[in-house]
DNA sequence: TCCTGATTATCTGTCTACTGACGATAAGGT
DNA sequence: ACCTTATCGTCAGTAGACAGATAATCAGGA
């Protein structure tokens, strides 16, 4: 009785941080998102980048990495193993041999669908506390404060 | 005028992924807050363990984890270097030989003092783009979703 | 008491992401 | 044209956090 079965509470100077409520929150969410990927053994990162070369134009690996702000020397590693499950080809830039430009192939396309159903559902799930109102309140506030600037890396 | 300076913007599909936005968020806020405790070589998750030992009773490694969701074999390093910069003291359970409670020494809680006054500026930095009411919107909408169950480890 | 299983802290190995450096190429000034 | 500087992708090294195994200790049952 003296010992309760969970972990000791957190002080009230904690609960209310935001910084640490979001680093919470952030954590409880992506751990969910790779664990609901791990069935098609892409990371949530891996979607991001599938879904900008699905969604939009054809694009270098540093617009990829500056986009969804991944360091470009990771980009390498993610693509590559994208590359191997034949989801992305790498094609040099016409204009640019420094540069390869990343496009899906089909089965890339096709991954990228299952993946954001998946996310769908993700979402679905993490969400589920919320009132549609509220979820809309939150992803706008959010909003506001992903716009800063990114780091210049 | 082909390239403008910016990445790309991100397409529809992913601006209003709550989850996207949470994790970019998160990013943005927790990077800031390391930057600003870099000066005090500490990091946040070592600012949170200060926060635990010197606002609640004497707690062992296993307790301060499960409350920081930090994983145990993290811990050691985490209080090792803490217990280095004679922040805090291991002292043997009384009733339990196996574990240690973790107490803070006079200089933690001095700087746990000093680390909090930097966390209250980085706090107003990152929440500056919302008034008062928004961040207490915020606030309540972030501590429902951080307070689903741990993913006992 | 003795025995079995669980728990605490630690150590080792692994995986991921970032820092710094490099070769190849491009861009701009002279 | 030449030379200097910047950029793109890559690789090697490093730091942080997690998974698994281990020694010491505790708890509970026969």
């Amino acid at each position: 009785m003296s010992e309760p079965a969970g972990p000791p509470a957190l002080p009230p100077s904690m609960r209310d941080r935001v910084p640490f409520l979001l680093y919470r929150a952030s954590q409880i969410s992506h751990s969910l998102a790779n664990e609901m990927l791990a069935e098609m053994a892409l990371s949530a990162r891996q979607v991001g980048i599938l879904t900008l070369v699905t969604e939009l134009e054809p694009m270098t690996q540093k617009a990829l990495a500056d986009t969804l702000r991944i360091d470009r020397t990771s980009m390498v590693a993610l693509l590559d193993d994208l590359e191997a499950k034949g989801y992305v080809a790498r094609q040099r830039h016409p204009r640019d041999r420094r540069a390869f430009l990343v496009q899906p192939t089909d089965s890339g396309r096709a991954a990228k669908a299952a993946a954001v159903r998946i996310l769908d559902e993700q979402q679905r799930r993490f969400l589920a506390p919320l009132t549609p109102a509220e979820r809309a309140q939150l992803s706008a506030l959010l909003t506001r404060l992903s716009q800063r600037p990114a780091p210049e890396q």
